[in-house]
DNA sequence: CGAATTTGACCGGCGC
DNA sequence: GCGCCGGTCAAATTCG
């Protein structure tokens, strides 16, 4: 056999190049048998001129790969590495009678196929580009697990703690739970969180008596929570709803924790009555959000000629939980789902991803009317809250009665009405979230994804002084998406969906979950003309069949 | 026939 | 106090 080509990889790259065979057959050019070539050694180290392997220290790293005769590898001197530094690893190496017809051929073949190496090389690349993202998209995930890890554990936590600040003494166990759970939490969490976040109502409680029960090794299933504690166990829920009546009727008596418990009223009464609106264009009647809705009512709103539906969660008895469905006056393609309240049960993966959103968004500003005092807030919240990198609009307006977030993926700039509606003075953020006033950014970075915004309107926060420094850091990015480090980037797994799936929730919902359980997203039923009726929608809002009835609502 | 929806009535907050 | 309006209730109706 002729002799044939080792190949040593002077690479960093080494999950790409570790791929390649060790042995590749080629015809010999005399013989007409295959010849050997062999890739003596793949030198996943860097070597000087003298074939010594070298440190970190001893020179820059280097992603060029060298071709080296066998005899080379085997101690030859004749080291065609300087002179072929980016050689092409597509090894169109023939065998030949001599070492300069090898040559001569070797070139030939190098010229010829020029381009072929050249599309290789880039080939090459861009795997080499692939293992990188992946490996960094590895890191990512496992960046959003810890980080939701840890949300959920400081989430349990602040519920734990405050009732213990209810019952500052439980005789039946619980208090081996709360412990715990408090040493489950890592302490550099317990200090950044603002109170409210960890009150942020059920929806963080539903994850904490998750969290709580895999603590305590009792896995809690739907079921159970419906049915309640079946041992003498303390239920989480359970508690908070006797810590909800208490507040009710004995929270003043409380002294000790009197401030403490006030403000949890107030931030409960915010909690209920703090909103998430989600615009999307939708011919749906109603966005699919892996909750089941039943019906209680329907109006006609002031000022939109299609009704309003009322909607309320039936997943738990006595869910809180109630939206509010409607088309948008000025276009009716547009879906304005409005979300109040927080559920007090565990939701299916599919619901997890709005009933988070909306929950972050709420959270978000109860954070803010909680971080004027101290200037210390949570700055992801919002970005929580909003995807970062979809076609949004976020608004977060006290106009209404109601403290509001709104989420516009309409994949629209603010039109001229919703400027309208925002008659406070638009500021580039670079001065306006210095200066306190509302503000509004676009960014423009990914090419489909058209803008994200968040209008900023804290003229009349009644009760919620949102101050400027509560608004994420990670959304008020000068130029649109932050680094990958913000646990918004998470979500932007879900944008993709978002901007090309007219059914946000649908998308995000399934993209999220998809994080979860590897699901694929689902399309909503076909449409309905205006406003509320939800019977046509798809099977994903169990309670909403279709009756095809026009609506013909009449007024009070 | 049970569940879900429809829809007129009712209630409470708010502004005048 | 009155009217307006948003929100909810509950009886009637419809649906599966």
């Amino acid at each position: 056999m002729d002799k044939g080509w080792g190949l040593a990889i002077d690479s960093d790259s080494l999950g790409f190049f570790s791929t390649f065979p060790k042995e590749r057959m080629f015809p010999s050019a005399d013989t007409g048998e295959a010849a050997r070539v062999t890739v003596a050694e793949v030198d996943f180290f860097r070597r000087d001129v003298n074939d010594r392997k070298l440190t970190d220290k001893e020179g820059p790293r280097s992603r060029s790969m060298v071709i080296k005769k066998e005899d080379d590898l085997n101690g030859g001197s004749d080291d065609l590495r300087p002179a072929c530094p980016d050689v092409n690893t597509g090894l169109h190496l023939e065998t030949a009678n001599s070492r300069s017809d090898r040559l001569t051929v070797a070139s030939e073949s190098f010229s010829s196929d020029l381009e072929d190496k050249r599309a290789q090389r880039e080939l090459a690349q861009m795997q080499i580009e692939l293992r990188r993202m992946n490996l960094e998209n590895q890191k990512l995930r496992e960046t959003l697990g810890q980080v939701s890890s840890s949300y959920s554990t400081l989430q349990m936590h602040m519920t734990m703690l405050l009732q213990r600040q209810q019952f500052p003494r439980q005789s039946d166990g619980s208090e081996d739970l709360q412990d715990r759970a408090e040493k489950a939490v890592p302490r550099q969490f317990l200090d950044l969180v603002p109170v409210s976040s960890a009150q942020g109502g059920d929806i963080s409680n539903s994850m904490s008596e998750e969290r709580t029960q895999e603590l305590s090794g009792s896995p809690l299933n739907a079921a159970e929570v419906e049915s309640g504690p079946k041992d003498g166990s303390v239920d989480v829920r359970e508690s908070k709803r006797i810590r909800l009546e208490t507040l009710d009727s004995e929270a003043p008596k409380l002294d000790s924790s009197r401030g403490v418990v006030d403000r949890a009223a107030a931030t409960e009464a915010t909690m209920r009555k703090a909103r998430v609106s989600v615009r999307a264009r939708s011919e749906a009647p109603m966005i699919s959000d892996g909750c089941q809705w039943r019906k209680y009512g329907q109006k006609m709103a002031k000022g939109n000629p299609c009704p309003r539906a009322y909607y309320r969660c039936t997943m738990a008895v006595n869910c809180p939980v109630r939206k509010q469905v409607q088309r948008c006056a000025e276009d009716r393609s547009i879906l304005i789902t409005t979300y109040e309240g927080n559920h007090n049960h565990p939701l299916p993966p599919a619901a997890i991803a709005m009933a988070s959103t909306t929950s972050s968004a709420v959270n978000m500003l109860l954070s803010g009317s909680m971080s004027s005092s101290d200037g210390v807030t949570n700055p992801n919240l919002l970005a929580r809250a909003i995807p970062p990198f979809s076609s949004s609009i976020a608004t977060i307006s006290a106009s209404a009665p109601f403290p509001t977030v709104t989420l516009d993926l309409t994949q629209q700039a603010p039109s001229p009405l919703q400027m309208q509606r925002q008659p406070q003075h638009q500021l580039p953020v670079s001065s306006a979230a210095t200066a306190g006033h509302p503000t509004s950014i676009s960014t423009h970075d990914l090419p489909h994804i058209l803008r994200q915004g968040v209008m900023y309107n804290q003229s009349k926060f009644s009760g919620l002084q949102m101050s400027h420094d509560s608004v994420s850091p990670c959304v008020l990015g000068k130029n649109g998406p932050q680094p990958p480090s913000c646990f918004a980037d998470t979500v932007s797994a879900a944008t993709a969906a978002i901007t090309s799936d007219p059914n946000f929730t649908a998308a995000l919902a399934a993209a999220i979950s998809s994080i979860i359980s590897g699901k694929d997203p689902a399309n909503n039923g076909p449409a309905n003309s205006c406003g509320a009726n939800p019977k046509s929608s798809n099977s994903n809002n169990s309670s909403v069949p279709s009756s095809g009835k026009a609506n013909s609502f009449s007024g009070h």
